[in-house]
DNA sequence: GAGTGGTCTAGACCACTCC
DNA sequence: GAGTGGTCTAGACCACTCT
């Protein structure tokens, strides 16, 4: 019954009676049109709520999601090094639209241990940590923060909040440890509530984690980025050679 | 109050009370121990579900899940020229236990048209496919399905169930269309439900699909492989220079 | 056959949003 | 202030699993 009264409602959608945010009827009008019980309408709210065709709003009803073009993530060419050894940011190689970060600077911080580790820091050591939020046509997409051993960057323009042409990759460049190979591992798990939170999520909605490691020609780590994306508004692209 | 209640037994599960695969306490022992009515202490369990912490069995009750390591996959390394020129199949790369696959022939069909327009087949011309399924450790963690221009592989190795060493990126490479570059797009999504039976999943849960496009060294697509990941199961690793 | 989850009913109170 | 979703109660029937 109530898989019937989804499937009604979601045809409705997509034969365009109710348009991007529109509000769906509520609890009491489905179970009376459909004479049904309130709460068997409402499961099937939520069930469309779960297949991410419409998100609940308290006090204000259901509405149907605006579709979201996803960014392509280009993951090879926004990292090569003319990229940002010419001044630009990483970002602009992906394909999105009117990109905003806002960023703070985190200053000197304990990492978490594992990243600890890959930055083969010390017990004690610290790290000179940054996050930023990315925000792609007011819809948050992005968090990110990354990690760098303090001792290697204390001072220097990577700990100023503008970092200058090329970011902090080109300035780790400046510094004699130009990033010259790139890790990134990618994991699907549900978002916690911290990240529900600032990327305005809704539900149990999954998430991809990103951890990437940059290295130099030696093999040294020297930055670690830990991001978090709204997984429903990005397709990674990866190019690489046989 | 159920918020409670889930929280309770998960405090219970990480404390080992309830190890993988045990079952938890149904709704009505839960209630009467809570207080509570049984629906409440029904959502309990249904959160707990829905965080991947537990899955639900028809008649049978709430499980545990049982914990799985991922399976590493080095998304360049396993595509290396070196691995299927040497003969060696492409899954021997990632880091997992046991792999076994199904692999069934599907023959010449007509490709989605995504597909059929990445390989450049003209209206009406068909491709040949092939179907995989991974299991690791009894686990189905992986769905493949494999398109290459029918009039390039017709009457080959390629349509054989057994593609010989190497699988079919050698035989390719015999045939003069060496794949000398990829491309992997990541994207996540809902299961559908022929995903879930598939690859024995509960609820609602997200899938990775990958789709890869091998290329010539000319930039000729001649082969399109659409895969559907259990997201929990797989880290996805890239490996690339700057 | 007993117990289980899946679904459904018919109420209820609260905090919240919107007008 | 009216309507909404979020939660809770106290029942019920069914199909299923396990013993």
């Amino acid at each position: 019954m109530y898989r019937q009264i989804a499937d009604a409602l979601k045809a409705a959608i997509d034969a365009g009676q109710y348009g991007p945010g529109d509000r769906l009827p509520g609890e009491n009008p489905l179970a009376a049109e459909h004479g049904v019980a309130a709460m068997t309408a409402r499961q099937a709210l939520r069930t469309l709520a779960s297949e991410g065709v419409a998100e609940s709003r308290k006090g204000a009803g259901f509405f149907v999601i605006a579709p979201f073009t996803p960014i392509r993530r280009r993951g090879v060419a926004r990292l090569a090094r003319e990229q940002w050894a010419g001044g630009a940011s990483i970002f602009s190689a992906d394909d999105s639209r009117d990109l905003t970060a806002e960023s703070s600077v985190l200053g000197a911080v304990t990492p978490p241990p594992e990243i600890a580790g890959v930055l083969q820091l010390e017990a004690g050591d610290h790290a000179f940590a940054r996050s930023r939020r990315h925000i792609v046509e007011g819809r948050p997409v992005l968090l990110s923060t990354s990690y760098l051993p303090l001792a290697l960057v204390e001072g220097t323009a990577i700990t100023e909040v503008d970092t200058g042409p090329g970011g902090i990759y080109a300035r780790l460049a400046d510094l004699g440890f130009a990033p010259a190979h790139f890790r990134e591992e990618i994991q699907v798990r549900m978002a916690s509530d911290d990240e529900r939170a600032a990327l305005n999520l809704s539900g149990s909605t999954p998430v991809m984690k990103i951890c990437r490691t940059a290295y130099t020609d030696e093999g040294r780590a020297v930055e670690v980025n830990d991001m978090t994306l709204d997984s429903q508004a990005y397709i990674l692209e990866y190019d690489f050679d046989a």
